[in-house]
RNA sequence: UGGGCUGUGGUCGAAUUGGCAAGACGUCGGGUUCUGGCCCCGAAGGUUCUAGGUUCGAGUCCUAGCAGCCCAACCA
């Protein structure tokens, strides 16, 4: 299953190992999950190990779960977590819990203890944490250090048989209490839990600890490479002061570390994830938003993509930030080979076809892929209604526009050539219908003459249209390293990672597929279904778009529109954004606003009620702005060089951005935005509109 | 002078163990195209953490620093 091939240290140690025969010339690993929560990319990446390795040096791979703590497991994880190692496409070769070793641990606790290399302590937490020192100070011996091995025998069985309290007494190793490892002051092996085991019910009342249980676990059952991440360094002192004191073990595990995976824009701590479950933040583990393997598969990940990421990344010991547009990177790489191309728009826009005869429906034929033949045809219905993307037309074509504008000729894949006659608007001035013409003889869209057809779009035939919900995700947090910030994570949660567009329309042949069919909408990205019948998709993740690439880096106009004139041009409205955003950005590269955005902004029509100036802010006037709300909301504007005298402003209509968060200024809060722009200081100036407007009315 | 680990283009990561600093992602430019996708071609990007030293030759060895991460749960 492995295709791993990159060299790493880990792979070298094991063929080191195998060379000089250790254990036997045998590998075997294993993946050790706590059942505490689900797994996710970290864990990916440390499944692909212990089974990669495993498969190419021959030997075998455990399945283990570490319940030695069953105040904090449950079953449920259990399930979780087997069902997500198989979706990812592994099968371990024996499944085992730390558990089933309980009994095997308690003997070799006895025989340490008849060692003389184990006592049980009957001090208090805090007199134990207090007895371990500082890092700079070595640690003090128990008093109960010097107990006779059948004093500590005798102890030790009255632990177990339940006649301690919890915190009452532990077993501790007898190493060094002052080592500078602190993992070497003689830890604790096990502690008093009058708690309900999952596997093991009531059965025992003492728990060892991971050090204890995990090292000998292995040894136990034959592991020869416990692979793990670097924070277990400091323990594998331990680990092999553990297995070179006990007699009998039938093989010597060695703990080999490595980097554990960090991602950007995500969180991978358990800690962490659990937190966005529990607080709601997400909708709960397999949110598809969440870095979770259930969360990624609903996602419409394929485990293939996720398996080729782990090999990409490697595996060393530097610990560093993965960028998720590796991940992407290995994400799109699979879905373009593997998933069927199909048509939906997401944001319908009519258009009728003037000149195709009413009632009559042409039928086309067309590849499920474009380079995979094998994977058939589906057919697509033609008729006098279709739907397009909104977002593909544009009343004044920009430059290197490829697609529908007043005149433009653009395809239909695979069906027809069709140029734009009319432009239908509501009373809003909101576009809402195209009047087309089209090609007769350009049947499938290819012409007769061998003109140039400068673009070709996604379309649906509106009467064959299956009715669809369409969630467009994106990612969770917008800072590349959530949990490197100084304040709390939470708070650089994405606003807008999850979009729902209810009114989606997509071609018939997808009321067919099976749920979890990962499919392209052509030019718009990868979607998975959930459910069946196409009621729903998922995005998975879109398609690189160089186009995107071209607008922003296309030069934007000097000025805004004439006030008088509503509608603004993309481009207009980006830079005017940009112009009034606050300047401490960090990356302004970033904060400029794509169209898609822009379609998400609630444009509304305020009324300057106060205007004044900013102390200790040259370029700021403070607004009072009426939304219609029932109260003013307040506005910093850096506008301030184009009002001399702010009081002009009074009872002036200006457009403002009335859904952004509150942003908390030095002097206050700023609820809202108000576009503004020019191209220089003297053109400076907010938008303002003539005409009778109410406050809080929408702006198109 | 607590201990351990790690420093290689923006990111992840190799370097036959002392011999021309791989590759991938990303970025930029071009070609192709009935997906502004895929694919193809090209480019930019490095004082290998710093300073000394050994050597004909140092990412690799030595010395001294610096930076980051981990460790004081009866968690794993």
């Amino acid at each position: 299953m492995s295709t791993d091939t990159a060299p790493h240290f880990i792979r070298d140690l094991i063929a080191a190992d195998l060379a000089e025969g250790k254990n036997g010339g045998v590998i075997h690993t294993r993946f050790p999950p706590e059942p505490n929560g689900f797994l996710h990319i970290g864990h990916a990446k440390a499944i692909h190990l212990d089974f990669g390795m495993a498969a190419e040096f021959g030997g075998e791979c455990n399945l283990r779960f570490d319940d030695t703590n069953p105040v904090k497991e449950e079953t449920l994880y259990v399930e979780g977590i087997k069902e997500d190692i198989r979706w990812l496409g592994y099968a371990w070769d024996h499944e085992l819990y730390a558990s089933d070793w309980f009994e095997r641990l308690y003997e070799l606790a006895v025989q340490l203890i008849r060692k003389g290399l184990a006592y049980v302590d009957n001090q208090s937490l805090e007199q134990i944490r207090e007895g371990r020192g500082m890092f700079k100070r070595p640690g003090v011996d128990s008093p109960f250090r010097t107990r006779s091995v059948d004093e500590n025998l005798a102890l030790f069985e009255k632990m177990r048989a339940g006649d301690f309290a919890e915190g009452e007494a532990v077993l501790r190793a007898k190493i060094d209490m002052s080592s500078p490892n602190m993992n070497l002051r003689d830890p604790i092996m096990y502690r008093i839990l009058k708690a309900h085991h999952h596997r093991t019910g009531d059965a025992w009342c003492i728990y060892p600890m991971y050090d204890w249980a995990h090292g000998e676990s292995d040894a136990l059952e034959g592991i020869t490479h416990s692979l793990c991440t670097l924070e277990f360094e400091n323990h594998r002192p331990l680990y092999e002061w553990f297995v070179d004191h006990l007699d009998g073990l039938p093989v010597r595990p060695r703990q080999i570390e490595m980097a554990r995976l960090n991602l950007s824009y995500t969180v991978l701590s358990k800690r962490k994830l659990l937190r966005l479950v529990k607080e709601e933040l997400v909708d709960g583990w397999d949110d598809p938003r969440m870095p979770t393997l259930v969360g990624m598969r609903r996602r419409g990940y394929s485990p293939a993509a996720i398996r080729q990421f782990c090999d990409r990344i490697g595996v060393a010991k530097r610990d560093g930030v993965v960028d998720v547009t590796l991940l992407e990177h290995a994400l799109r790489e699979d879905l373009n080979e593997t998933s069927i191309r199909v048509m939906g728009v997401i944001d319908p826009l009519e258009v009728v076809i003037e000149n195709f005869p009413e009632g009559h429906t042409e039928w086309f034929e067309a590849p499920l892929h474009p380079t995979r033949p094998e994977l058939g045809m589906r057919r697509i219905p033609l008729s006098r209604r279709v739907y397009v993307e909104r977002d593909d037309f544009r009343e004044v074509a920009p430059r290197k526009w490829r697609r529908l504008s007043p005149g433009a000729e653009v395809r239909l894949r695979y069906a027809a050539l069709i140029t734009v006659r009319e432009v239908v608007k509501d009373a809003a001035g909101q576009v809402v219908r195209l009047i087309c013409t089209y090609d007769p003889d350009a049947v499938g869209g290819d012409p007769t003459d061998g003109r140039k057809v400068q673009g070709t779009l996604h379309w649906v035939s509106a009467e064959h249209a299956v009715s669809s919900q369409v969630y467009l995700y994106d990612r969770l947090f917008t800072v590349p390293a959530p949990d490197a910030e100084e304040a709390d994570f939470t708070t650089f949660l994405n606003p807008d990672s999850l979009q729902v567009m209810g009114g989606a329309k997509l071609e018939p042949y997808l009321a067919t597929v099976a749920p979890e069919t990962r499919v392209q909408f052509e030019r718009l990205g990868y979607f998975v279904a959930e459910g069946e019948g196409g009621a729903r998709f998922n995005r998975t993740i879109g398609l690189r778009d160089s186009w995107a690439r071209v607008e922003r880096s296309e030069p934007k106009p000097a000025a805004p529109a004439a006030p008088e004139e509503k509608k603004m041009t993309e481009e207009t409205v980006t830079a005017e954004v940009i112009e009034v955003s606050a300047r401490e950005d960090r990356e302004p590269a970033k904060e400029v606003i794509t169209f898609d955005d822009f379609a998400k902004l609630d444009l509304r029509v305020g009324v300057i009620r106060e205007a004044g100036p900013v102390k200790g802010a040259r370029k700021l006037l403070r607004l009072g702005v009426d939304l219609g709300e029932g109260r003013l909301r307040q506005v910093f504007a850096g506008v301030a060089k184009a009002y001399p005298d702010p009081s002009v402003l009074l009872g002036e209509s200006v457009v403002v951005v009335a859904n952004l968060a509150p942003r908390q200024m030095s002097f206050g809060l700023s609820e809202a935005m108000i576009l503004a722009g020019g191209g220089g200081t003297d053109r400076l100036g907010m938008t303002t509109l003539k005409g009778t407007f109410l406050p809080g009315d929408t702006v198109t």
